[in-house]
DNA sequence: AATATAATTTAGGTATACCTAAAAATCTAT
DNA sequence: ATAGATTTTTAGGTATACCTAAATTATATT
């Protein structure tokens, strides 16, 4: 697997942080299945960067900069997961791939994202063209664009080259 | 910068070996800005694991195996570029996102990024709803959905529940 | 409060992906 | 054909992200 990023960690401290006051290594450590003597050095490498606040022997907490930057990666993961499956992906895949984008993506490709994200959701009803985009994914068969619809699109493109159109 | 999966290193020697029979040491450092003394210990992993032929002294040239993997990444590669120009990314982060991508996704998500790119680009004319993207990433401003398209992407839509729609 | 149990840290180890410097092989120009 | 320049390899080094085993500290039970 991909080496673990510190977004990772203070993701995941976050996460865990819901539940208790204290986050310890043994909490890190199973959920990545890695030995809690590796927690502890990253606890210290986090503790060094302002991450954590860590005191021996009785874990970490967030600190404002590491609170941040877990919302925002949590931002982007949620995003991306929607994303993700507003296209067809299935809940389990696109969680999995959501959590690899979001450290790799250029913040323009993220904005562009976001957007796409809030704009299909602000239709109220699946639009066509992801419906046949879906329906494409599912079956193999590319369903027909109904004419009137190709038309009216047409109109309403600027860039005008009539084709057919989704 | 992420560590280098064996699929970079196949994917570059398929594309120095359009130039030349033989790739050297020397073209895959000075494309990777690394010491050619490191590309010497890839080399021998590769020719391990049978993706290049492995000749001291006179370079590599792809296996069968190592070309079936070149190319099967080639296509990921260019697919994810257009995909993420398609949704208005500029061509260099498109491409540097796509490199990234191209090593992380799950099939299926890359089945529905080539079924993506397929669909709209059967389309002559570009698809209003992705102008209007397009429009609302480089501007801020979501321009309005024409009610006459509205309509008529709603009387097609499957899952009824009217309101507005791209 | 003392002690057994559990959690955490320390110390030292492995694997790997890079590096540098020097040795060895190959190429080039006469 | 060979000397000099270039390329490649070897040998040994660094950094890092993990590991195990043993030592230390905290917690829980009586």
């Amino acid at each position: 697997m991909r080496k673990k990023t510190i977004e990772d960690y203070v993701e995941l401290v976050f996460d865990l942080q819901k539940n208790k006051k204290r986050v310890h290594t043994n909490d890190i450590a199973s959920a990545l299945n890695i030995n809690p003597a590796s927690v502890t050095e990253i606890f210290q490498k986090l503790n060094e960067a302002s991450y954590v606040n860590y005191e021996k022997y009785t874990g970490v907490t967030l600190t404002k900069k590491g609170r941040k930057v877990a919302i925002a990666t949590k931002k982007k993961h949620d995003a991306l997961k929607e994303f993700l499956m507003l296209l067809g992906c299935e809940k389990k895949t696109a969680e999995v791939d959501a959590c690899e984008m979001e450290h790799i993506l250029h913040p323009s490709t993220m904005d562009i994202v976001l957007k796409f994200v809030e704009v299909v959701k602000q239709c109220k009803v699946t639009p066509f063209w992801l419906e046949r985009l879906k329906e494409y994914v599912r079956t193999g068969e590319l369903p027909k664009c109904p004419s009137e619809l190709a038309e009216i699109c047409l109109k309403y493109s600027k860039t005008k080259n009539k084709k057919n159109i989704l």
